[in-house]
DNA sequence: CTGATATCAGTTGTACTGATATAT
DNA sequence: CATATATCAGTACAACTGATATCA
């Protein structure tokens, strides 16, 4: 994963049926376009692709801890210390000790924590449409109701 | 990507709808899973997971060049190096410089690389069986078909 | 001179493992 | 004692970029 200027290294005319039909590979090159578009989406406004996902958890779910963020998220707890450290120092968020448990900390949105989401909200919504433009309508919800079937 | 024990780190029940829906976010989490069982079917037989692609490219299309193999099976030129250095020295394939166009290397499977690939296919097949069982026969073929739209 | 080819060295981001300190 | 939490250092891998030497 990288930004810039991107040229397709497969050329579908010659990739053969049996790679083409493969949905291991279908899934890692779509992947790797999604990737693409969320980073160079997210680029200008400086923000982590996690993020988002933790802020979305912290409004849908209210304060919480880090674990709790994490089993919201799917992020792992190891790799949320760094995106609270950011998100605490741009103060998106609070990071207080749980008073009824001291291994805890208790992680809030602010109200710029708020702000931020709505604008990362356009722009992750633009990276979908994008990602799943060559769809009709209901062809993406029968998408997203295979896929969500799949990561259960 | 790793290998080994491994314990999701979200949990169905907690996350926001918003995310469990976003289509970025679940293509990364089934890609990763892919790469998860892939890596894990491969582990055994020592093969890196590009030397499938490679010697699918070289069975159904024929002897080629690295540039040719690198647009057959989407695997980057630089890539591409080490995979054939892999396969060149197992015997799989011969790698020799091309008479006509003395920049480029014809690259060409051996009977030993056919013989490997017919048990690569095996275990190629049985990783994607795993990935989609949560989905019936109908709805994986719909669900290819779409991601096939997706790729192109 | 331009473009294509093969190679190599290095980078970035995701998704981890493993270990430690602390508290329940 | 086991278990949960937060943190940190480090690892593996895909998917690149950029540079170089060679040749058409």
């Amino acid at each position: 994963m990288k930004a810039g200027e991107w040229e397709d290294v497969a050329d579908p005319e010659l990739v053969p049926e049996r790679l083409a039909a493969l949905p291991s590979r279908l899934f890692g090159r779509i992947s790797a376009r999604a990737d693409r578009l969320s980073t160079a989406a997210l680029a200008a406004t400086g923000a982590h692709r996690w993020q988002y996902a933790v802020l979305v958890a912290l409004v849908d779910g209210g304060p919480a801890s880090q674990a709790t963020l994490s089993r919201r998220t799917g992020v792992h707890r190891s790799d949320l210390v760094a995106v609270l450290n950011e998100l605490t120092a741009a103060g998106h968020v609070v990071r207080e000790p749980d008073p009824d448990d001291r291994r805890r900390n208790v992680i809030a949105i602010t109200r710029s924590g708020r702000n931020r989401l709505r604008s990362l909200d356009a722009l992750v919504d633009r990276v979908q449409d994008d990602l799943l433009a060559a769809l009709t309508r209901s062809e993406r919800t029968e998408l997203v109701r295979l896929l969500r079937k799949l990561s259960d």
